[in-house]
DNA sequence: TTCTTATTAAACAAGG
DNA sequence: CCCTTGTTTAATAAGA
């Protein structure tokens, strides 16, 4: 415990201290003064006083720019969801590094989404440091004004030596104060960006109007948003509808709503600022709202659909309300934001690549088709490639999240996107937890929905050893799996694996033998691990929730088919397509994109450790199966589990491994 | 509080 | 002998 909260700490402050600039400077320096000293700092260095002061003649000269009135959002603070007031200044907004590498992304995305608890001590640091920037206002406030009445006496004070002298160092603090207004100029440029690039996925395709640094960077609004919806499959049909005319972003909704203060002052200070078209854009877009339905991007089916809010919202004002008071401009909502943002890119940069290499693939594939014993490889590619396709066309709400599916059922807690959640994301650390493997949730649903994340952000995955072996087995084309391959899957699809080899590697092994539901399938070759499905439902309380229609389902096919359609219906449901691809996870799109991503980012570690694929090559299921080591059961136990394992791998041939030409290499797994 | 399950650590053995 | 793989036991944490 101690250990764990200290490392947070840590990482804390490393967050901070990534999130380059000299307004984080500010902002490190103010948490670290109000960490240590509580709520009321006191005692700051004379060169952090400096920048503190250079920070609050930022804020001033906004002040005089806009014209506004002191901030209102002082007192602002989140100390529970009934007073979600949470309206952090602009300044504090714009402190927030713009560029932002990913690791830095998720790494705030950690720590500013993680526990409620660690919230609120980031909550109770802001409010400090927003107390803590009034007070130097004020006193930067007073300076001015001494400074004008300096001004003011040396004008009316007759010729004086030194008044040269003064007049200069006047001229020069004017000069600063200039500049800073410049340097505040160029930050709320930045914040527009910044909220632009929040209100990205939403901008109406039709308007390109806006000034986008976002198309700088390659990025379509209107492609990105549907390779978001093709690839993460985490919306429905209905926002697919509203996605042609949905002229809603953040700062429009904010507008809309009634008293937003600080998207008016945005606005305005930038109309007062640069008075570029930029701004009568955003202006425009915001006073065309009237034209949005309830076919809002983030509300659908009565819940709002905020990444990992799901807060059910009974009708579209008050989902309104919600999103202003929830998911307001505050440093969490912008790194969801850019976590978001970053997820996007990387897809189509990824995108792209991907289907270069399948190209590649199918041209490659499509000449060895030629020989006789190929065809059935091409042939199952295809229509693998062509059933998760038209899977996830046609039936955009064959998803994991959604109630249509078999995997609905399975999926007590996070119903809807759990991407980025904090009921995802806030296991880390060795805890011990007990995972949310033990309500069912399908590990593919939020697995697939959070597998970028996972794979780039050193979090602990929410899932059992046992949940997360049975996924890599699973997902292999033959449901087969080493000892070794379950390792690389490990440290493939998780950056949290690829620390602690030695633990996390003996908690895989004694998973494997431990539990019923692994089966260890002897072969020539060695030995592969499979999934006895049976036994891993059964493993697990049937506390199934959710659709009442689909649990009699799930019952009923559990107690009155064959073993084989059971098992292979549970595995349906844990996957959430039918055999072993799931509505994401057999997208091939999204599945070669976290390879590639993966290869990105990995690089040479993952060159040597997990190369090629973790299916076993030469390794006939059919020819092992007689073979399997029938595990001792302590328990009672009666019953059928014999030919599950077959069913598994029951759906490829062994021309299909046969054929398969990747070389086994040796695998370096020291990944410290 | 008790029971169950998950995690972690560790010892040990077999085999390459 | 070392490493990998696999089994087993024990302690502990967490949830029901």
């Amino acid at each position: 415990m101690m250990q764990e909260s200290g490392t947070e700490t840590k990482s804390n402050d490393s967050v901070i201290q990534n999130g380059a600039g000299p307004d984080n400077h500010l902002l490190e320096c103010t948490l670290r003064e109000s960490r240590s000293n509580g709520e009321t700092p006191l005692e700051v260095g004379a060169v952090e006083l400096a920048h503190l002061q250079q920070q609050q003649a930022l804020q001033a000269a906004r002040q005089l720019l806009i014209n506004q009135q002191p901030f209102s959002g002082i007192k602002a603070n989140k100390r529970n969801d009934k007073h979600p007031s949470l309206q952090v200044p602009v300044s504090v907004a714009m402190m927030t590094p713009q560029v932002i590498t990913p690791q830095q992304m998720q790494q705030i995305l950690q720590q500013q989404v993680l526990t409620p608890q660690q919230l609120q001590v980031l909550l109770q640091q802001q409010q400090a440091l927003m107390l803590q920037q009034q007070q130097l206002q004020e006193f930067y406030k007073k300076q001015q004004e001494q400074l004008q009445l300096q001004l003011l006496q040396q004008q009316h004070a007759g010729k004086q030596p030194k008044e040269q002298q003064q007049q200069q160092q006047v001229a020069t603090q004017q000069l600063a104060f200039q500049q800073q207004l410049l340097q505040m100029q160029q930050l709320q440029q930045q914040h527009l960006l910044t909220l632009q690039r929040q209100g990205l996925l939403s901008i109406q395709p039709g308007q390109p109007t806006l000034p986008l640094q976002s198309l700088a960077q390659g990025m379509i609004p209107a492609e990105l948003q549907q390779l978001w919806k093709e690839v993460t499959g985490s919306h429905t049909a209905d926002d697919v509808v509203c996605n042609n005319h949905s002229t809603l972003d953040l700062s429009t909704t904010c507008v809309s709503s009634t008293a937003q203060p600080k998207t008016s002052l945005l606005l305005n200070s930038q109309a007062s600022t640069n008075g570029q078209a930029s701004v009568l854009t955003l202006k425009r877009e915001s006073s065309s709202h009237e034209e949005y339905t309830h076919n809002h991007p983030l509300y659908g089916h009565g819940v709002c659909k905020w990444p990992g809010c799901e807060t059910i919202c009974e009708d579209f004002p008050s989902f309104l309300k919600h999103l202003n008071s929830e998911h307001a401009l505050d440093d969490r909502s912008t790194a969801q934001c850019r976590v978001q943002m970053q997820v996007v890119q990387q897809l189509e940069l990824q995108l792209s690549k991907d289907k270069e290499r399948l190209q590649a693939m199918m041209s490659h594939l499509h000449v060895k088709s030629t020989e006789p014993k190929a065809s059935p490889q091409p042939l199952n590619l295809v229509s693998s490639a062509t059933l998760s396709k038209t899977a996830s066309e046609a039936s955009p709400q064959s998803l994991p999240h959604t109630p249509t599916t078999p995997t609905a059922p399975l999926t007590p807690i996070t119903q809807g996107p759990s991407v980025i959640t904090t009921t995802s994301i806030h296991n880390v650390g060795p805890i011990r937890r007990r995972y949310s493997d033990k309500y069912n949730i399908p590990i593919s649903s939020d697995f697939a929905q959070n597998q970028e994340f996972y794979k780039n952000a050193e979090v602990r995955p929410p899932f059992t050893y046992a949940s997360l072996i049975r996924q890599g087995i699973l997902e292999s084309p033959e449901k087969q799996l080493t000892l070794n391959e379950i390792y690389n899957w490990f440290t493939r699809q998780f950056a949290y694996f690829r620390r602690n080899a030695a633990t996390w590697k003996n908690a895989v092994r004694h998973n494997l033998s431990l539990h019923k539901c692994f089966v260890r399938v002897e072969n020539v070759k060695g030995a592969v691990w499979t999934v006895d499905e049976m036994e891993f439902q059964k493993r697990r309380p049937q506390k199934i929730s959710g659709s009442p229609t689909l649990i009699k389902n799930i019952q009923t096919s559990h107690a009155y088919c064959s073993p084989l359609s059971a098992a292979l219906q549970a595995s349906m449901a844990e996957n959430s397509l039918p055999l072993y691809t799931t509505a994401s996870m057999g997208n091939p799109a999204l599945n070669s994109l976290a390879n590639a991503i993966r290869e990105d980012l990995n690089g040479v570690m993952e060159h040597t450790s997990s190369n090629g694929s973790d299916s076993s090559p030469g390794r006939s299921p059919m020819q092992g199966m007689h073979q399997v080591h029938v595990k001792e059961e302590p328990l009672d136990h009666d019953d059928n589990d014999g030919p599950l394992s077959l069913v598994t791998t029951a759906n490829h041939s062994p021309d299909f491994d046969r054929d398969r030409d990747y070389e086994d290499e040796p695998v370096n797994d020291d990944m410290e």
